[in-house]
DNA sequence: GTAATTTCTTATCATATGTAAAGTGTTTTA
DNA sequence: TAAAACACTTTACATATGATAAGAAATTAC
């Protein structure tokens, strides 16, 4: 179930998420609220289904978020949300194309849904939103090529203990058969890995 | 060894390229060639180091190119890049932190050398220049994203056979050691897998 | 609160990949 | 052009991971 209403508080921690890309006028900030709503959705539900081309940026108040597809009919998860990031399928996105991912949420969340295309044509009107969101995606590029990174470069032993020293909440948020899948692995695997120790 | 000098043509080859992203005017043309130059440099050397912090964005007419680093003493490939294509290790770009990658060329190459830091001053008194790199970098986000799919999707194997469908240029380029950190194997499970058919 | 479902662990076995070493063929260099 | 260096393949062996199945633990549903 979802439920659409409009929380001023709610979109009050997005402003104050951009505000660390970029200074927004009031004005701008007016703008994208016009384009934006308020969203509440129940644990373990899709926030978006594959096959939906996305036109949304989320922005994650409350709750976790996954991203998931399913290859050779197993679910695997592609990227974990926390709060206070956004959540965007950008190869949806920025091609237009359907997406052959989903988003989940693991958690009753609280988001905050941009108008992605209503967003694109603010940026004529207000520079400053084309710049903050060059800044976000940008952000993005940084994090993803670390990702690249670190599933080429390390195993997932490495890479499990990494996620156990940085973010010890997702193990106690997140089943570990998607941390498994995330990590490129079979549960049985992880099971062994955290058995060892 | 590297040579520097002003190539006319090779930077309208620069210019070509960037208008399939976006229209550029005369006036920001000239400006982007005043913080350009163009480069000659010869088979296996570095275009930048490890350590460096990334200012540059490399346009290669040219040639081929690698982005490379070290884990455990392993010399392991991140990225090819071939002829009309940009060349930047994002992650030192948009952080201006140091690199722990370099990028070599394979073969003799010719390239543009664009200076980051004066590309973004640019940014203001063109805003057609925010909005061209802008879109370049959002496409490079969605390569990079398809690239962590196909990295925890498909088996070595499968994106093995992938590349040599897709790109079989590369393999008579590239040596096939560099393919297989690439595809994350050792060259003995390369020369297996290529054995196999 | 109990039953049903889901999640996680453990064990066994088969398979794929890594390591090391040796050998062949190609390219580089002086 | 000959020697040296490098690239690639093959083999043998060790190890890690996956598949499957069974059971324990936790969560959900009624």
């Amino acid at each position: 179930m979802l439920y659409l209403w409009y929380s001023v508080s709610l979109m009050n921690s997005l402003f104050q998420y951009l505000q660390n890309f970029y200074p927004l006028s009031k004005e701008a900030q007016k703008a994208i609220s016009e384009i934006s709503q308020t969203v509440l959705i129940k644990k373990n539900t899709d926030l978006q289904s594959i096959g939906h081309t996305c036109k949304t940026i989320y922005f994650l108040k409350k709750g976790v978020a996954r991203i998931y597809y399913f290859k050779d009919g197993i679910d695997i998860t592609e990227s974990f949300s926390f709060e206070n990031n956004i959540v965007v399928r950008f190869e949806s996105l920025f091609t237009s194309q359907p997406s052959k991912k989903a988003i989940q949420v693991l958690e009753d969340s609280e988001l905050v849904a941009i108008n992605s295309p209503k967003l694109f044509k603010l940026y004529d009107q207000f520079p400053e939103t084309e710049r903050l969101f060059r800044k976000i995606f940008e952000a993005a590029l940084v994090d993803t090529v670390n990702r690249v990174e670190s599933i080429q470069f390390h195993t997932a032993e490495e890479r499990y203990k990494h996620l156990m020293h940085e973010a010890p909440d997702v193990l106690k948020r997140v089943p570990l058969k998607y941390i498994a899948s995330y990590l490129g692995i079979t549960p049985v695997s992880l099971s062994r890995i955290r058995a060892q120790k």
